[in-house]
DNA sequence: GGACTATGATTGATCGGCCA
DNA sequence: GTGGCCGATCAATCATAGTC
């Protein structure tokens, strides 16, 4: 593959800048969320950022409040009811801890019941 | 299936673009950092208490930023040469060179 | 008055490091 | 070696602000 030398020795349109550097080019490897067997066929249902439903998500965070970690059992049970891998149970999880940790920080005021409009 | 994505009131509603100042801040430090521009919590604290933003906004440009200047590197070529004048502090050899100016917690 | 773009925030998921 | 967590980041998307 090319480097694409940015200008090295080539004059760029612009005098200034416009080098590539490494962070420019990192890539994320695809979300491997893949669920084979489902569809029968590919067709392309792996791939991309799932997208839970409210239901889901009010699940998640109702196990949440009652335990901010998860046993291994009950991620299983977890995963198993809301149909999702134990890994995106998981990472739910983080996730959300560190959410939790970003708003305590600056929000100074992390829960609470909300306050009637604003 | 309903696609629900009604993010019931999400806390991205009301959004304000931010201060002149702030921005200007903001784009110094990317364009004058633009082979690493990645900065330390240090550095992202002093970022946003010159910019009068929080931090986690600091963080939130920076990543949008990254993200969108490497998606369409021509579109920020402008952009780049006129912060470029300003400050030039190339950063291959920044980690070595300590912090500028005074800090809170000595280095 | 409504596309169309710019931009800040959110979030499922990845990457690297650390530790038991 | 294995697996979970943390912190930072990515990448796609959302929703609004700004422009014409």
């Amino acid at each position: 593959e090319d480097k694409d030398p940015a200008c090295p020795s080539e004059p760029c349109p612009n005098a200034s800048a416009a080098r590539t550097f490494d962070w420019m080019k990192v890539k994320r490897n695809p979300p491997k969320t893949a669920k084979v067997s489902e569809y029968g066929l590919l067709g392309q249902p792996n791939t991309i950022r799932t997208n839970f439903t409210t239901k889901q998500l009010t699940e998640l965070e109702k196990e949440f409040h009652f335990n901010k970690y998860l046993t291994r059992a009950r991620r299983v049970e977890i995963a198993a009811t809301l149909e999702l891998n134990e890994t995106q149970v998981k990472i739910w999880f983080q996730n959300r801890r560190m959410k939790q940790k970003k708003r305590e920080k600056e929000g100074l005021a992390p829960p609470a019941v909300s306050r009637s409009a604003k | 299936v309903m696609i629900l994505r009604s993010r019931f009131l999400d806390a991205r509603r009301k959004r304000r673009n931010f201060s002149k100042q702030a921005t200007e801040v903001l784009n110094e430090y990317f364009y004058s950092h633009l082979s690493n521009p990645y900065p330390s919590e240090e550095a992202k604290e002093e970022l946003a208490k010159k910019g009068g933003i929080t931090v986690s906004q600091v963080s939130n440009w920076f990543g949008n930023k990254r993200i969108r200047y490497k998606k369409n590197m021509g579109k920020f070529q402008e952009e780049a040469n006129i912060y470029a004048a300003k400050t030039a502090v190339d950063a291959t050899n920044v980690a070595a060179q300590g912090n500028r100016a005074n800090s809170p917690s000595t280095p």
